[in-house]
DNA sequence: ATGATTGCAAAAGCTTTGCAGCTTG
DNA sequence: CAAGCTGCAAAGCTTTTGCAATCAT
């Protein structure tokens, strides 16, 4: 078995992870879906529907915009993306949906995650001892904004 | 001296503060720029620019959409207004520029200030014991999301 | 006086919609 | 087979732009 073998068991792995992940939320498996799940599985950038389109379209040409939209908008309404509007009003798609903020770079448009867990436990212990009346609340997040200093170093927080 | 005149010294005090606030940020003070300086700050409810030019056109039928656009435009980048959008990437003006986290709720498409100096204090001194490299952080806000569970009536946190 | 601001209308994005044909379960 | 999904193109929003006329300082 060569190395090519090995790629393509890898591959047929990762797909059926996608399919069976598609499948559990409620939606039908189609190449499409397969398709777009998996690219904004594989990019990190919380990618607009625009990148997401640009980035499968080549391999892809016969999935159109539209169905862009409304599959990324079907994965948000099932639980398996989420959505993030940047400062400037433009929606992004988030694959990680555990609780998590996110660092808007204004300079680069970047949206980097930013995961702490005793950030966490801190915020929500803060409001355990508040009296919230009227609310159901759903979550609650970090919105770190700033300028990135080098745009070609990566930000770190730690 | 009636009421009406107490009334209308109040008013036109209201308003050289508001010519005076326009000035200092550096912009030419015109009828238009008062008009909407004035009613996004009467506003609480963290207005959209169409918002905003419903309210005014009645009373200023000449003042266009587009200007509506420009001004607060022009208020964010002098420093009158602050700028936020909604989860569904919905660009809405704030006057208050103090910093503050907002609730977001989705059933209401309502956006409510939250202040909370302790809060504050508490994520500024968590940050402060972190090293933060290539970044240069202008603002961290928190984004409290959840669903009204009375749309009449108000929320509360304390 | 001159540089900034406005109104207007057109254009540019971005996103949704309607529907006929096709696919999935 | 029925319900759901896709592709296409048109329509619907929101926001920006270009420019001549007007206004503030």
């Amino acid at each position: 078995m060569d190395n090519y073998s090995y790629l393509r068991i890898i591959l047929s792995l990762s797909y059926s992870h996608i399919k069976d992940k598609i499948s559990e939320s409620g939606l039908k498996v189609t190449h499409q879906r397969i398709v777009i799940l998996n690219t904004v599985l594989q990019m990190d950038n919380h990618p607009t529907v625009e990148h997401i389109y640009e980035s499968i379209k080549d391999a892809n040409p016969s999935i159109s915009l539209g169905t862009v939209y409304k599959t990324v908008e079907a994965f948000v309404n099932n639980g398996l993306l989420s959505k993030v509007s940047t400062n400037e009003g433009q929606m992004r798609y988030d694959p990680k949906l555990d609780n998590h903020g996110h660092i808007y770079c204004s300079n680069t448009s970047e949206i980097i995650d930013y995961f702490d867990d005793e950030l966490n436990d801190m915020i929500l212990s803060f409001f355990k001892n508040k009296r919230v009346s009227n609310l159901k609340i759903k979550n609650i997040t970090l919105q770190i904004n700033g300028d990135k200093i080098d745009p070609e170093k990566d930000v770190l927080i730690k």
